[in-house]
DNA sequence: ATTCGCAATAATATATGATATTTTTTATTA
DNA sequence: TAATAAAAAATATCATATATTATTGCGAAT
C-alpha cells in the first residue's frame, strides 16, 4: 500500500523500519487510507464486527483507531450507535477548501520568509518529481493516481515546510487529507492549468515573491474547488 | 466539575440530560479538563494502571480516551512506551497564539458579515455575563476562575458563531483550549486592559466594523501572549 | 574502584475474547 | 396502521493474556 500523506510517526524517533510495528498503528493507516481513497464510502456504517474481519484486529484495537479518526474528523462517532465514515457535502468541501487556503497561505508566507538552502533544495526536488508525473498524466497515462497525488502533496508540503510552526503544519496536514478525499472521490485531473499554477508557485517561492505566491496558491485551490464541485454534481447518486 | 468549553456532543441530537451517558465520554471530559487545568502536569507520564484507579475505567476505555486526546494534541502518544501529557514550551505557546489569531480573526470577519439578530442577541448576553464577572475579578474576588474562563470562552465563541463554517469552529475550539491551558498554568488575570479590549471588540462587532474588530482581537491575543510568556518565566521550575 | 555489557526480573503497554448494555429489528396485538 | 413486546444485533466495557520496554543485579574488563 502506498500511504499518501507521510504518516507522522507517533513518537519522535524516526524509525528506519518500514513496517508498522503495532496492530493499532497499522489499522489506523489502513482505515484512514481506505476512507481517503473512497474504499470506505462516505456515510457508510463502520460495524465493528465487519471491520474485525477486514482488518484482522480486535474490537478494542479498532475502537482505538476509530476514536482517533473521529477526533481528526474522518469518522463520525455517534454515542451508543457506533461509527460512520464522515459524509461528504458541497458545503463541507467549500469549508475545507477555505480552511486550506487560510492555513496554507499563512504557512507559505512565513516559509518563504524563513526558508534556507535546505528548503530550496527540497522544493526543487519536489517540483521536479511532480512535474515529471504531471507530464505523464497529460499524455494520458492515468495509471499512477496515488503516486501523482503523493508528489502533489510533497510539493505543497515542501513549499510550507519552513514555516516554523509544527502546530500549523499538523493542522494543515489533516485539512489537506480531507481535501484530498474529495479529489479522489471525483477522480479527475485538471490538466494543464494546474501544472502551470504549480510552476508559477514554484518560481514565485524561489524568487521570494510572497504576494504572488500566495495569490497563485489561492487561485490554485479555488480552481480546484470549482473543478471538484462541478464533478461532484455529475456523480452517480 | 464545571467543564469549560462546551463539549461538543459526539452525535447530533442535543441531549437534554446533563449526565454523560457513557464511561468513555465521561472520562474523556474529565481527563481533558484535568490536563487543561493543570491537575495533570505537563509532561507527566499517564500510566494506564494509575489512570484506572483515578478515573474508575478499564484500560481499553482509557486507551480510547487517550487516543482521542492524542489526536487533538493534548496528549503525546509514544508507540510501545505509553502516553504523556503534552509538554509545554514558549515556542509551542507562540505557535498556538498565532494560530488562534489566524483562525479567530478569519471567523470573526465572516461572522460580522453574516451575523443576524440571533447572533447579536447571543453576543449581547455573552458580553454582559463576562463583564459582570470581570468586575468581580477586578475587585479582588478571585474565587471563580473557572466560571470566568467559561464566560470568556462563551464571549469569544459568540463573536465568531455566525462564521458559517463548522470545520473552522471546531478547529478554533481545540486551539482555544490549548491556549487556555497556558493561561491556567500561570493563573494570572490581566485586569483592566483585557476588559477594555473585550468591550472594544463587542462594540466594533455590533457596529459591523470588521477592520477594527479584527485589529482589537489581534492585539488582545498578542497582549495575552506576552502576559503569559512573562508569567511563564517566573514559574517554579 | 568504576564503567560497561549482559542477563534475569519487574513493570508497563498492547491486544484479545468474553460479558453487560443499549439499540435496532422483527413479531404480535389492539 | 400504530403501539407494544420479544428477539436479534451491535456497541460499550471489562478482566485477562501476550509482547514490549524498563530496571535491577551481577560479573568482566579497563
Amino acid at each position: 500500500m502506498i500511504m499518501l500523506t507521510s504518516a507522522k510517526p507517533r513518537d519522535e524517533r524516526p524509525s528506519m523500519s518500514q513496517t508498522a510495528p503495532t496492530v493499532g498503528s497499522s489499522t489506523y493507516e489502513r482505515i484512514k487510507h481506505d476512507i481517503i481513497f473512497g474504499d470506505l464510502a462516505p456515510g457508510a456504517k463502520l460495524k465493528l464486527d465487519g471491520l474485525r474481519n477486514r482488518y484482522a484486529a480486535s474490537v478494542s484495537t479498532l475502537r482505538e483507531t476509530l476514536n482517533r479518526l473521529a477526533s481528526e474528523g474522518f469518522v463520525q462517532a455517534a454515542e451508543q450507535r457506533g461509527f460512520f465514515v464522515r459524509p461528504v457535502s458541497a458545503t463541507d468541501l467549500k469549508e475545507i477548501a477555505e480552511l486550506r487556503i487560510l492555513l496554507e497561505c499563512s504557512a507559505l508566507e512565513t516559509s518563504i520568509e524563513c526558508g534556507d538552502a535546505d528548503w530550496e533544495g527540497n522544493l526543487v526536488a519536489a517540483h521536479h518529481k511532480l512535474h515529471l508525473i504531471e507530464q505523464k498524466m497529460l499524455d494520458g497515462d492515468t495509471s499512477q493516481k496515488e503516486l501523482w497525488k503523493r508528489y502533489d502533496w510533497e510539493f505543497h508540503q515542501a513549499l510550507i515546510q519552513a514555516c516554523n510552526s509544527d502546530n500549523l503544519l499538523s493542522l494543515h496536514g489533516t485539512i489537506f487529507d480531507k481535501y484530498l478525499r474529495y479529489q479522489m472521490l471525483v477522480l479527475t485531473h485538471r490538466g494543464a492549468p494546474a501544472i502551470d499554477e504549480h510552476k508559477a508557485m514554484f518560481d514565485a517561492a524561489l524568487a521570494r515573491d510572497i504576494a504572488t505566491a500566495k495569490d497563485v496558491l489561492k487561485g490554485h485551490i479555488r480552481s480546484g474547488l470549482d473543478h471538484t464541485l462541478a464533478a461532484m454534481n455529475d456523480l452517480p447518486k
